[in-house]
DNA sequence: CTGCATCCCAAACGATACTG
DNA sequence: CAGTATCGTTTGGGATGCAG
């Protein structure tokens, strides 16, 4: 009989992977995914399939390179699709695999709460930038 | 009688910030959030208030210098609470606050969805990788 | 239209040394 | 203990030009 409760070897059994941990790779999948535009990416593709132009569009701001990388990298972990129409003018369409739509809430959740909380920190800025 | 659906009037009232425009405060709060280093240090502190220490030694291989800076700029953010004891040697602890504490699940479950997806996300790569 | 390749600058970051 | 300051390197990312 040892120490370790239960809990413990529960806690074991379901995380193999910790990211807290520098050279766990899911530490690395945690970098990929808090990225500047993968949040935006996956939150627009939620919303429907779409080409590279369209996602272009809504993502203001964003780089040719920056999107194309992002996109890249999305697709190279399997949480986007790309299919490619040869036609002319070209054609790529994006869309989630079940993998990308698996983790869609999560970062619309977090995208919604910066969108909804912006008062109350530009709040807390002021106070911070004056006073602290 | 226009031609705007309710729907879209809705969506008017309830996101006056949107991230996806590149001037919208909202997105410079999407992208701090979703900075390399936030998700964890809020997870950590949700498991309970820490001290500096506690932190630079749960968040293996991040220097004094990113922890530093993400902490100041957390607590700007009022997301985060600094209580400095000045005693010898000082001591710094650092809590959530009422805000940061909202945002806690939201970044717990993006970091236990790369946790337990990293095994897809490794397969999803070494497919991309050979084949592509 | 949808990219890829290259150049280049600025910002990010890590390592180190130093301080209250 | 909990930082700050500085420096040198790496990386991010925009601009441009070219190709299928």
């Amino acid at each position: 009989m040892t120490t370790q409760t239960v809990a413990q070897q529960r806690s074991d059994a379901r995380s193999e992977y910790n990211a807290y941990l520098a050279m766990c790779p899911s530490r690395n999948l945690l970098d990929r995914i808090s990225d500047k535009w993968v949040a935006l990416v996956l939150v627009a593709l939620g919303q429907s399939d779409k080409r590279y132009s369209e996602l272009s569009r809504q993502l203001v701001g964003v780089s040719q390179k920056m999107l194309t990388q992002t996109l890249r990298l999305l697709e190279r972990d399997g949480l986007i699709r790309r299919e490619l129409t040869l036609s002319v003018p070209v054609r790529a369409d994006y869309s989630l695999t079940p993998l990308g739509r698996s983790l869609l809430p999560l970062l619309a959740s977090v995208k919604e709460w910066a969108e909804s909380h912006m008062d109350e920190v530009l709040a807390a800025r002021t106070v911070y930038d004056s006073g602290a």
